[in-house]
DNA sequence: CGTTGTACTGAACGCTCGTTTAGCATATTG
DNA sequence: CAATATGCTAAACGAGCGTTCAGTACAACG
């Protein structure tokens, strides 16, 4: 029932529809009769075969969700990916990326799931990296490992904004042409790697906005 | 017609109910008579008032824009935000932040080029901070600004997942408690100022995504 | 063969949507 | 004072919604 096999089941037709419509309209923004008619089929099949619109979106959460799963799994294990969004950017002919960018913000249960995972996998990631020494350790190493997961989802979630700043469409498929991202790539690196403000900047923040009776600014000592 | 003066009025009401059933519901998932309800007026009133939904969407467009215009150029006077958002999260009892992060998804074109103002600014902070020597300089100015710039927007758009994740809520007001926002905030500041990766890895990934064709990677000495 | 079950359609149901309309108070104006 | 405009409500309109239902085509199985 995932994503290999034979696919072309009416159900499945169904449930691609009405992940690309759902993607680009969002749930309230989209009726089941376009879902029908975009895969085909008459409303009625939509239910006989979901039981309820908000049933299918449930399955098309779980069905998206498990599909970055997989990427997911794959960028993790080939561990060349800073940025979780780059792995699952177009999976197939289904915008998982555009799909997921609503959801996140719309809410849904398995989505926010995923996104602990996610967070999890940078956590670890993370740890790993701060090892081999690949990664400067950090104070706060889970809170720098959710905001980090948070950048790259919401700069994903506001992809078309990102397009039309920068003209880098972070939804479409990287594989293909890995230096297509470079005007996102570049800066970003350049962000990781040095970093944006001199010390006595940060410093002057860090006294306006942090409250350095938690552990905190006590420098570098890797708790 | 602003946000000072007599503002009680029933129009007023109605679009300050509008703006943030959108906020919370979307504007998709938002009925006329729900925002009636929320006003205590008749859905009549409504049309009466604004011509139609989508008219009064874009009044509730330009309101908010016009607020947050308003409080980003204080915060820009003043100098002292490095994070956009910081200025605008709440105002008065209409919830700006949250409307604006339903907005930038959904797309409308004020909010699109309240978003081409802000990166002009942040554009313009950041110049300002390089000539003083307060931010590091870039290769690609430009796009650093509407990256850092899409960050802080995205960590706004996802507040609710940043809210569970490290327990910040970004979209309520810090002028109160500067201090509340300590989780979100020292990590970022570490980023901002030391980077996350080391120079090796850097390179690696420099290599592997960057076009450096491009004006680029040409001077890398200011480490 | 007949029976049974599954995939599927087309029409219809009840409901809610955005919007229209008629009408009623209360000001404002000449 | 009558006349006119404004703010507002209640009721109703047609369209479209999610969903139901009766019925058809067809495959599987005895």
């Amino acid at each position: 029932m995932r994503s290999g096999q034979e696919d072309r089941t009416a159900a499945a037709r169904i449930r691609d529809a009405a992940i690309t419509e759902f993607a680009n309209n969002g749930v309230a923004g989209t009726s089941i009769r376009a879902i029908a008619a975009a895969a085909g089929v008459s409303p009625g099949l939509v239910i006989h075969h979901f039981g309820s619109k908000d049933e299918l979106r449930v399955a098309c959460d779980e069905f998206v969700a498990g599909i970055i799963r997989e990427v997911k799994g794959g960028a993790m294990a080939s561990g060349g990916a800073f940025d979780v969004t780059a792995a699952f950017r177009t999976v197939g002919e289904i915008p998982a990326a555009k799909y997921l960018a609503r959801t996140l913000v719309d809410g849904s249960p398995h989505v926010t799931e995923l996104v602990d995972e996610i967070v999890a996998d940078a956590m670890k990631y993370v740890a790993t990296g701060v090892e081999t020494g690949m990664i400067k350790p950090s104070n706060h190493e889970w809170e720098r490992a959710a905001i980090l997961s948070i950048w790259s989802l919401g700069a994903l979630v506001l992809h078309e904004h990102l397009k039309r700043l920068i003209g880098v469409d972070i939804t479409a498929d990287l594989s293909q042409d890995p230096k297509s991202a470079t005007a996102y790539m570049a800066p970003a690196l350049e962000i990781y790697s040095e970093g944006v403000f001199t010390e006595t900047t940060v410093q002057l923040m860090r006294e306006a906005f942090v409250d350095s009776t938690t552990t905190d600014n006590l420098k570098k000592e890797a708790t």
